[in-house]
DNA sequence: GTATGTATACTCACCAGTGAATATACACAA
DNA sequence: TTGTGTATATTCACTGGTGAGTATACATAC
C-alpha cells in the first residue's frame, strides 16, 4: 500500500536509530535496518541514497531531542546556574545506568569515522556539540560571567569525557563527579566563596 | 629463515598498531595488517589466535608508553602540581595538532566495541585508564588534598573529554582549555586563593 | 498512463579464518 | 661430519559467509 512516503522514512530512520546506536554504524548492516523497519532493502534505498545518506539521518534525528532535554533538566531544577548544570549530570548518570545506555551517539560516530573528516555524519555531530555550547555559553553570559565562550567549553569537555569514561567502565557514578567538578569551575567564575575542604 | 619469532610478533604488533589506529578496527583487515608487516595472513594467525587477539595486543602496547609520556610531560614542567598537570594537556594539545593524530585508541576502540563488553580490548582499556587515575591520585594524596580520588577522576574526565572533543572538532585549542580548567579545579582543592577574572 | 512505492533476486567485492604443504634451524646420534 | 627428527615459521589457495548497492518487474493511486 504506497503513499505512506513520511512515515515510511520516519519509520526506517528509527529503527536505523535503535540499531545503530546500540551496535555502532559498521556492526550493523542496511538489511538489518530494513527488517528492522519491516520491509526489504530495495524500499530502504528508495527512501535513501546510501548508507552513509542513512546515517546522516539518523543523527539529524537526535539532535533536536537530546538538546531538548538537556534545557529541560537544565530549566527544572532547582537553585541557581552552577546547581541546574549539576542537574544535567545528575540526570546523565541516571540516564546512563539504563542498560540499553551506550554513550554519546554522535562521539561514538566520530571515533567509527575518525578518518573521513568531511563526512556529514561528522558535520552533523559537530553542529550539535556547537549548539550545546553556544547554549552554555548564552546562559553564562547572562550571569556576567567574563569568559562565558571558555566556560562553557570546560563544561563540555566534562560532559564529553563523561561519555566517554562512563562508557568504557560502566560506572555511571563518574558523570556525578563530572557535575560536581562542573559546579566548582562555574562557581569559581561566579567568583563565589571557596568550597569547602574536607 | 625462521627463529625470529619476537621480532615478527612484534613487527605484526606495529603493523596493527599503525593501521587500527589510524583507520579504525572494523575498517581495518587482518589482511592489510600482514600486508603492512610483510607476510601472509596465514603467518599472522600463527602468532595470533584471532583478530580479537590481535587488537588487545595493539591496545597493550600502547599502554605502557602513553603512560610514561604523560609522566614525562609531568616530571618536565616547571611550576608546582597545577602547572605541572596542565603541562600533560599542553603537551597533548601540541601532540593533537599533527595530521595523523586520531584521538586516544582506547575510548576509540571503546566506542567501536560498545556493544561487548567482556571483550579483552575493553578491559585493557579500561584498566589503561584506571593506572593514569591511580597515579594522579597518589601524586593529589602527596599534597595532602582532601579527596584525591575525586580530584583524579574530575582530571581524567577533562582529559577524556578533550580526546573526544578534539577529535570532533579538529581543533586542539580545546585541549588547552581542559588544561586550564584542570588548574582550576587543583588550585580550588587545595585551597589557593581564586583565580584573577576578567 | 505516469508517479510512487514495493519486492524478488541478483552482482560483485570483501573478509575472518582454515587446510595442507613447505622451509628453516637446531638437537642429537651414528 | 653427516643424517634424522622435531618445533618453529611461513606460504598458497581456499571456504563460508556477509554486505552494499542494483536490475527488473509488479502494484497502487491519481
Amino acid at each position: 500500500m504506497p503513499r505512506p512516503s513520511e512515515p515510511t522514512r520516519e519509520r526506517i530512520v528509527q529503527a536505523a536509530n535503535s540499531l545503530f546506536y546500540s551496535e555502532g554504524i559498521r556492526r550493523v548492516s542496511v538489511d538489518e535496518v530494513a527488517a528492522k523497519a519491516g520491509l526489504t532493502k530495495r524500499t530502504l534505498y528508495y527512501h535513501f541514497k546510501s548508507k552513509d545518506d542513512l546515517v546522516a539521518a539518523y543523527l539529524a534525528a537526535r539532535d533536536q531531542p537530546n538538546l531538548a532535554l538537556f534545557r529541560k533538566w537544565f530549566a527544572e531544577a532547582e537553585g541557581g546556574v552552577p546547581m541546574k548544570v549539576e542537574a544535567i549530570f545528575k540526570n546523565l548518570a541516571r540516564s546512563a545506568r539504563h542498560p540499553k545506555w551506550k554513550g554519546c551517539g554522535f562521539l561514538r560516530t566520530s571515533a567509527e569515522l575518525a578518518n573521513m573528516p568531511g563526512h556529514p555524519a561528522i558535520r552533523i555531530g559537530a553542529a550539535h556539540k556547537k549548539k550545546f555550547e553556544d547554549w552554555l555559553r548564552a546562559t553564562f553570559a547572562e550571569q556576567g560571567i567574563a569568559d562565558p565562550l571558555k566556560l562553557a567549553r570546560q563544561i563540555l569537555l566534562l560532559l564529553d569525557g563523561s561519555f566517554a569514561v562512563v562508557l568504557l567502565h560502566r560506572d555511571a557514578s563518574y558523570m556525578e563527579t563530572a557535575g560536581e567538578a562542573a559546579r566548582t569551575l562555574i562557581e569559581t567564575a561566579l567568583g563565589k566563596p571557596r568550597r569547602k575542604r574536607g
